[in-house]
RNA sequence: CGGGGUGUCGUAUACCGGUAGUACACUUGCUUUGGGAGCAAGCUGACCCAGUUCGAUUCUGGGCACCCCGACCA
C-alpha cells in the first residue's frame, strides 16, 4: 500500500472528547472514526488489525474443533421471549418495524444458536459440537466509555458448545481455556483467568480472562507466584495475604480488562426451546451448553492500551496492519525514490505486507507518523543508506537499528 | 439512570453584549528535505429552539450531543 493513496491521514491532536488512550491513538493514527458515544467505524488500517485479530482467534477456535458460522444479528423477538431475555436482559436493544413487529438486535446468540443446534444435533452421535461466529454485537449500555473498550456496537467472537455430560463440558472447557491463552499470547498480551459470578443467566461460576491494564473496569487479586487470580469481591483473600492456592506467593491487587469469558450455561437454553437429544438408550436428554466469548474490538483496544508509548502504538507482529513500514527520504534525489519503488515492488512480489511512505514530506513527519501508526518494522531508504549499500531496518518495539544489505532484506522482513 | 462538566472552522484552542483571532489540516506557488520546515496567497466556523436586548456566539430557560464519576454490565 502506498501511503500517498491511503484513505486516512494522521493528526497531531486527539479529539477533546476522547480521554481513553486507545481511542486517542487509534483516532489520531486513522484506524477508527467515532460515530457517537460507544460506536466506532473501522477504517482501512483499523479493519486490517481487526481482521488479523479475528484470524488469530479463528485459527485457535478451528484448532479445537470449532466450526465457524455467521449468525443473524437481527433476531425474532419470540426467541427472546422464550428464554426470558426480552424482559430480563436490560442491555437488549429492542426495535419495532413499520408494522409494529418487534425484533431484538443480537447482544449474544444463544437465542439463535440453540434452535439451530436443536435441528441438527438430535442424537448423542452429534455431540459434542462447538460452533462459533465473529461479528457485531449490540448492547444498550447506559454509559459507553473507555473508547472501544465498552461500546454499544462492538465486535465479538462467540462460541457455543453442546455436550452430553458435565464431565464432557469440563473436558472441553480446559481445551478452550488453553486456546484462549494462546490467542492472548499471540496478540502480545498476558492474560489471567479468574472465577467470577455468572451474571443474570447462570447460577454457576464463570471464568473471565483478564489482562492487567489501568484502562480496565475490573479489580482483581492475583498471586505473584502461581496462576491464582480472582475478582475482588469474589476472592476470599485480600491484597498482601499469602496465596491460598500455592502458599508461596503474595497476593497483589490490580486493575484489569476482561478480554474473554467462559460460561457454563447448563441446560437453561435447551430447556427454554425444548431441545433434547436421544442418548444411547433412546432417552431424551438436555445437552449441557457452554458459551465462550472474546471481545475482538475490546481486545484491539486492550492491545493499544498495553502496547503503546508516548509516540504511539506498538503493534505485535501478528496483529499489525502491515508487517513493514517502508520510508523513502528522497527530497529532490530521484534515485532514492526509484530505489524505494524497486524495493516496494520486490517486497510486494514476495508477499510481504508493506506500507510504503512515498509522500513528499520531510523525514521528521514521516518518522512521527510511523511511530504513531506503530508498524513493528521500519525500513528507511535515503541517500545515506544507498551510499552504505543497504537499508536501515529498525524495530518499533525496542528501537534497535541495523543496516541490512539488499540481498538479505526480503528474508529479514519475513521473520 | 443519579451527580458533575463541556459545546466556537475538519482538528486543537483564544477573545468578546457591537458579527470571531491563532496553530495544524486543506488549495495554489516557490524554497526546503534523517525527527512534525519556511515564505506568500487562498478556503473554512459560534449545536438547536425560545427569551432578554437597539443588538446575543457571549446573558437566561429548554432541548440535543459529547465527556467524567457513580450505579449498571453475558
Amino acid at each position: 500500500m502506498r501511503q500517498s493513496k491511503l484513505f486516512t491521514k494522521t493528526r497531531r491532536e486527539a479529539p477533546k472528547d476522547e480521554v481513553a488512550k486507545n481511542a486517542q491513538l487509534l483516532i489520531r493514527a486513522g484506524y477508527i472514526h467515532k460515530e457517537m458515544a460507544g460506536v466506532y467505524s473501522y477504517l482501512p488500517l483499523g479493519l486490517r488489525v481487526l481482521k488479523k485479530i479475528e484470524n488469530v482467534i479463528r485459527e485457535e477456535m478451528n484448532a479445537i474443533g470449532g466450526q465457524e458460522t455467521a449468525l443473524a444479528t437481527l433476531h425474532p423477538s419470540e426467541n427472546w421471549k422464550k428464554t426470558g431475555g426480552w424482559d430480563g436482559v436490560d442491555v437488549l436493544f429492542k426495535i419495532q418495524s413499520r408494522t409494529e413487529k418487534e425484533y431484538a438486535l443480537g447482544q449474544s446468540e444463544e437465542e439463535i444458536v440453540t434452535p439451530i443446534a436443536q435441528e441438527y444435533a438430535s442424537s448423542y452421535k452429534d455431540l459434542p459440537v462447538a460452533i462459533y461466529q465473529i461479528g457485531q454485537k449490540y448492547r444498550d449500555e447506559l454509559r459507553a466509555k473507555s473508547g472501544i473498550m465498552r461500546g454499544r456496537e462492538f465486535g465479538m467472537k462467540d462460541m457455543y458448545s453442546f455436550h452430553e455430560t458435565q464431565e464432557d463440558f469440563d473436558r472441553f472447557y480446559e481445551i478452550a481455556k488453553k486456546a484462549y491463552f494462546k490467542v492472548f499470547a499471540r496478540c502480545g498480551l498476558t492474560a489471567k483467568v479468574t472465577e467470577a459470578s455468572g451474571g443474570a443467566f447462570s447460577e454457576k461460576l464463570s471464568y473471565e480472562f483478564m489482562v492487567l491494564t489501568d484502562a480496565g473496569e475490573d479489580d482483581i487479586i492475583y498471586c505473584s507466584e502461581c496462576a491464582h487470580c480472582a475478582n475482588v469481591g469474589v476472592s476470599k483473600a485480600a491484597e498482601g495475604d499469602m496465596c491460598p492456592k500455592c502458599g508461596k506467593g503474595k497476593l497483589a491487587k490490580a486493575r484489569a480488562a476482561e478480554v474473554g469469558n467462559v460460561f457454563d450455561l447448563g441446560v437453561k437454553y435447551p430447556k427454554a426451546f425444548d431441545f433434547t437429544y436421544k442418548d444411547k438408550n433412546g432417552e431424551a436428554k438436555s445437552p449441557i451448553v457452554g458459551c465462550y466469548g472474546i471481545g475482538t474490538t475490546r481486545l484491539m483496544g486492550t492491545i493499544v492500551e498495553v502496547l503503546s508509548d508516548e509516540k504511539g502504538i506498538v503493534w505485535p507482529k501478528v496483529v499489525a496492519p502491515f508487517s513493514a513500514h517502508l520510508i523513502a527520504i528522497s527530497g529532490s534525489n530521484t534515485d532514492v525514490g526509484a530505489e524505494a519503488d524497486r524495493l516496494y515492488e520486490l517486497l510486494c512480489e514476495n508477499g510481504i505486507e508493506v506500507l510504503y511512505d512515498d509522500r513528499d514530506l520531510r523525514a521528521g513527519e514521516k518518522f512521527a507518523d510511523a511511530d504513531l501508526i506503530g508498524i513493528p518494522v521500519r525500513v528507511v531508504i535515503s541517500e545515506k543508506t544507498i551510499s552504505e549499500g543497504g537499508f536501515e531496518v529498525s524495530s518499533r518495539t525496542n528501537g534497535e537499528t541495523a543496516m541490512v544489505p539488499d540481498s538479505d532484506i526480503v528474508e529479514r522482513l519475513r521473520n
